[in-house]
DNA sequence: CAACTAAATTGACCTTGGTCAGTTTATTGG
DNA sequence: CCAATAAACTGACCAAGGTCAATTTAGTTG
């Protein structure tokens, strides 16, 4: 049965959260390094290890905060009346995924994996965007607007497939690429969710 | 103008993919070093670096190779005469991939990249695989298999993102899972191919 | 064949994430 | 207030991928 942490160990975990925040913001998230966050910070690096298991369990608390955030204002917008207002409610999120590599390839990792400790936050961000494209979903096949043959939820999970890939794609093709990842994802929630067959 | 490369640097490329094969064999990807590599090797580490950009460029040209026996396997077979025949034709494939963290992840970030030198058997494989699979699905709509408001080339891309959402899920899931890769991708595939809205 | 040029290779060195036995600091019990 | 015990932290050290100036080997030319 281990006890509460002390309010010392609460403090140098807030502190490195807004270091490496700080670093992030200039150097990018490629550009981190873990000596930089403990100089920084004034602690060891022994310390960051035994607040994080690894450096991405370090970003998986930052970047999952920030999907969260992205969830937030996504909820606020309420319920999309069309599924063209749907991908308007999907692009913030998809743009900040897509914005850097390093973000993309955590939640990839992370997401939906069984929630132990630091990266829960990022584990919960996956099912609560599910679960609130699948709200979304279920009003919009209540009006017709979208298929009804499978339960919501299931549809929510294809969006988050075709999300995944339009991003890859996205990352394979460097360089100034045509196509926008959500002019891409476009056809395809058209495809999935409003099949003419 | 470069040169063609001499016969001792062919040699010694083929040494290094040998023992890389070798090592992968009793390790496994995620055990393999370079170090082990090179010294079985008998080269310099230098010398691999010059052979591959990186030590994913080196498992690039083995796994894309890999790859490529998948998918002369999948032709043989010849197309599928429905959507569950089209389903065990992926399976193999399905099966190396979520086999191995290393392969998915490499696979992932390589796939489709502007194929520069050693990576260009992997963005290959996957360019036959939306063709191959591309064929199928026309030959499938054509037997009125296949729904057929769109493109089978953009069906075929659309699988491509269900194959890679359940093999992430199957890894997050860690611990023995109830549900394989193959038996959640089949539904997306019902789904996608043949809706009934 | 000797001199010259380019290809191929070498291995010491660097970077960076991560470990862990040992030390310091806080809490608890008498 | 003083042990005793657990929590928190430290920093030397390790592992492993990757670099590059220097060296060896192969090919070419007069």
């Amino acid at each position: 049965m281990p006890r509460q942490p002390q309010k010392r160990r609460l403090e140098t975990r807030a502190k490195l959260l807004e270091v490496t925040a700080e670093l992030v913001a200039t150097e990018g998230y490629s550009g981190l390094k873990v000596e930089d966050v403990v100089n920084r910070a004034g602690v060891a690096k022994g310390t960051l290890f035994s607040h994080f298991r690894d450096k991405d369990g370090l970003l998986a608390v930052l970047i999952g905060a920030e999907v969260m955030r992205h969830l937030d204002q996504m909820e606020e917008k309420g319920a999309p009346d069309s599924r063209e207002a749907l991908l308007e409610r999907i692009a913030p999120l998809l743009e900040y995924v897509a914005g850097d590599r390093v973000i993309f390839d955590l939640l990839l990792r992370y997401s939906g994996s069984t929630g132990t400790e630091t990266d829960e936050v990022v584990t919960e961000g996956f099912y609560r965007q599910i679960a609130i494209w699948g709200d979304w979903i279920a009003q919009l096949q209540q009006a017709g607007l979208v298929r009804d043959d499978y339960p919501a939820q299931f549809l929510a999970e294809g969006i988050q497939a075709f999300l995944n890939q339009v991003i890859a794609i996205w990352f394979c093709m460097s360089s100034p690429n045509e196509q926008t990842p959500l002019d891409a994802l476009r056809p395809f929630l058209e495809a999935w969710l409003a099949p003419q067959a």
